[in-house]
DNA sequence: CGAGCGCATGACAACGCTGTCATAGTCGGG
DNA sequence: CCCGACTATGACAGCGTTGTCATGCGCTCG
């Protein structure tokens, strides 16, 4: 029953030395005797000293906190980010502090730039879309707080980013299904403005191209990366099945929540999946192999990329030079059960 | 572009008072002449004051952030609270701070212990199942720092509680499929020590004996609250389905998570939902609407949960008395596609 | 053998805020 | 008109840490 943590000068006092030296080798830096070393790290062990982060970062101006900031609607794709930056961070002794903020939002804003203000975190990383918010940016650099941007649509800024290779990802995908003769492929989209729909878009019709196929705007459906748009989308899709001659033997959807959504608009309209309809997603989140029939994706490796993001950004904080200022991660297609090849 | 924020030094000097007054005026205490507080009001609004929460916390030997402690197999139920904690944690200046916890983990537990020494966490909100760990609740209660237990298995320890009504819900699910005509209902549990899983159980007991039926130890299948625990037992139930000539005609999980599972044995096996098995979930998670058939389930007011416990360990911490010291919301039941009439 | 250097160490002042207590000034009652 | 009570305000000392600079020691080199 400890009520109240040891400090340094505790240490201090019962090493016989200054808090000065006591704080030195508290943080291992050099310049002190062996000897000393040793009788002050037997006192931080026979005291349970641990250094106080508010005295810390007072005393440094910094805070060891990096924020994630988001707005997504695809929760299971947030989570494995989540996952990612939390274990990265604390692995440097930095912790995650999640920031929910909606661009229209005024008040999510001023929270924001609170918290910027406060100096209650010493950088960011941006999830799509907020990488792409100039304002965001913009205040973040005024106050001299580094980011990092994962999947941005534009590159131009001055922050490193990290994306996955959302193009041949998308590329391989469109392969895949080509290959298995589905000739006519519906491609529902994401956000517009968001870069890895427009990327996702851009490789799969290259990879339709390669096969003398292409994407008529017809079958290209506007989602925004929300499991309700992808049913929306599958809802369209589904009526014109029914009721048109020729029509799209497969749907490749800009992530997992959305062909997820096409997939209920399937079940819905008793369309058989994959035998009627093929249905292939993006992201390989956990929802992927939760629905039925559990679907083929592209796996993203999600989780890696907010490690790196926050390392990067780590680098960056700790005066490291951040060697390539945009990394891709590879992206590798997961075959499950929600495709097939075409009986047309 | 302002590199270093202004301080209650600079203000107090704009405003010709001293630094304790600006101090005073800035955090809204009583005891000052209007005049001067106008003043002081002015002299922050011009410098864009805001006050620097490292050293705030330093002064109050507090860091305004609450830790939520989580194990937990069902990203989705975690999502929300996450959402709602966040959400009522920045309603009264407070930061939330995700921690991830395995209890096997000797280093996860180290981690948390370092946290809590570090000062770095005013309380501690424990989601099921680390508010049964009694090692952690000891561990917050040596440095006195105060925790609210979500759903915990035992509501002995001193801390306040909240759940949702799990028997009243699950006896609600009970008693819905009872009055579809269902006799046999399998039941998927979750971890077998926790709360809400006996509870749920056995509230849905209780609905069965209503109706003069009940639960025969056959058809109780032990999950762990994750989706492959739920395909898992699915599986069996599956096999059961297609040996037995006696089965059950509905089944019951403990979760949104595991009844996704049972979904897919169920499709997997070829078994049509809801007409030849009828599948009830419970929690109400995004992914009970997003598979199909949409799950019937019961609705937990899961971020309302969250809120509520954040809400409790802040009036802890600012020393405002907590009135019930258990809290249990409302469930309600959610009628979907996965559950209809027992054709038997 | 003394000047000069490198190294281990410590005193002290930040960092920005809040709590405590003291100090003027104001007011009303006896 | 004086005294106690009460009010508005300020001086100052922390909170626990780190950065700066000074000190003192032993060593080497000329």
């Amino acid at each position: 029953m400890k009520a109240r943590p040891s400090t340094l000068r505790e240490v201090a006092a019962r090493a016989g030395v200054s808090i000065k030296t006591a704080s030195r080798v508290a943080n291992g830096e050099a310049r002190v005797a062996a000897s000393t070393a040793a009788r002050v790290q037997a006192a931080i062990q026979e005291l349970d000293y641990v250094p106080n982060m508010a005295a810390r970062r007072l005393a440094h101006c910094r805070s060891f906190v990096l924020g994630v900031v988001y707005h997504n609607r695809s929760w299971n794709w947030l989570n494995d980010i989540q996952r990612g930056a939390i274990e990265e961070a604390r692995a440097h002794d930095y912790e995650i502090l999640m920031h929910p903020f909606q661009p229209d939002s005024e008040q999510d804003r001023k929270l924001l730039r609170h918290i910027l203000e406060q100096g209650s975190v010493d950088g960011l990383i941006l999830t799509p879309p907020c990488g792409d918010d100039p304002e965001l940016t913009a205040d973040a650099a005024e106050r001299g707080i580094p980011c990092v941007r994962i999947s941005p649509t534009h590159r131009e800024g001055a922050e490193p980013t990290v994306s996955a290779s959302d193009f041949e990802g998308a590329r391989a995908m469109g392969r895949y299904l080509a290959s298995l003769g589905h000739e006519r492929i519906a491609f529902v989209a994401g956000g517009a403005e968001q870069r890895s729909s427009q990327d996702r878009r851009a490789g799969f019709e290259a990879a339709l191209h390669e096969s003398d196929l292409s994407l008529c705007e017809a079958d290209v459906l506007q989602g925004d990366f929300s499991f309700e748009s992808g049913l929306a989308c599958g809802r369209k899709l589904m009526a014109r099945l029914a009721t048109e001659r020729a029509h799209p033997t497969a749907v490749f959807a800009c992530n997992d929540d959305m062909a997820a959504g096409v997939l209920s608009a399937a079940h819905e309209a008793g369309i058989h999946v994959p035998h009627t309809l093929s249905v292939a997603g993006f992201d390989d989140v956990d929802l992927a192999h939760q629905v039925w029939p559990p679907l083929t994706t592209i796996h993203q490796p999600t989780a890696l990329i907010a490690r790196e993001a926050t390392r990067m950004l780590v680098d960056t904080l700790e005066g490291r030079v951040v060697a390539p200022a945009h990394r891709i991660l590879e992206t590798t297609l997961v075959e499950r059960a929600s495709t097939a090849e075409s009986c047309s």
